[in-house]
DNA sequence: TATTTTATGGATATATAAAGTATACAATAC
DNA sequence: GTATTGTATACTTTATATATCCATAAAATA
């Protein structure tokens, strides 16, 4: 029930990005000022850039830019370019729906945990994160 | 960000338990009906007696029992039990706090989803969900 | 065209945690 | 004292997350 380090890599990176939207940031930058070792952090931008959160430049001059405003990103998106799509329990049968299904005293619960979550993943963005980093939110 | 099994089973536990308030439980009789393996099963409950929240005795005629009512024992709890203290986010720093601590862009989202779970942890107990398994909550 | 820079893609390794197993021990009822 | 049941702990297996390696492709520019 924790947040993995590869979504928190995503985060610090479009948090840094956010900063100067509009700028392009090679991924040896990123990985450096962010400390995250670089192969690992190619493939968390990759993950970005195939769900259309950033764009990727190949070549000299290349890199990634937003593809969006910081504030038009929400960490919804960003959660599910990383994780997937959001689910709180696996329903833990092989395959095919639980024996319990359809009478499960669980679901209902973790249920209403999926769609409070997903609400406030959707109402926060990356600009929102941004402006935190900053110090002080404007208001 | 998922549910383990453990704390799977240890909900599916309770709910069972919960169906019969005041009953006494074998572990054997638990492990074959839930389909828990009966020494996992044995740690899944030990956190349980541990934390109050079920009472066991040992030898012929033993088992486990609910120390409370189903609707006063609260999802959060048990979540507790198994989990041990809510939290989203490790701050991922080796130890200490995190560089970042006093001016964390991340945090405050990280803590809305913390305090909304720990709310609708807190409003469910497993009485409700011994409710919802019956088929139909009474309201 | 050759060279350099940069991202892409896939294979593989390592680390860590979750889940499961085995076994010896202690308490209790009869 | 014997059968039953939980307790305790060490160990094994499996799964997943994280990290590394390396070969390739694209683009700029000299």
């Amino acid at each position: 029930m924790q947040v993995s380090r590869t979504l928190d890599y995503a985060v610090r990176c479009l948090i840094h990005m956010g900063g100067n939207p509009g700028n392009r940031f090679s991924m040896k930058q990123i990985s450096e000022t962010q400390h995250i070792p670089q192969n690992y952090l190619a493939k968390v931008m990759r993950r970005l850039v195939n769900r259309g959160i950033l764009r990727s430049k190949v070549g000299p001059e290349g890199g990634y830019m937003l593809r969006k405003l910081p504030h038009e990103l929400s960490l919804r998106e960003v959660y599910e370019a990383i994780e997937g799509e959001i689910r709180i329990v696996d329903c833990m049968d092989d395959d095919g729906p639980c024996a319990l299904y359809e009478n499960c005293g669980q679901l209902p619960l973790w249920d209403k945990l999926k769609v409070s979550m997903i609400r406030i993943l959707e109402d926060t963005t990356i600009g929102d994160m941004v402006n935190e980093t900053r110090g002080g939110r404007s208001h």
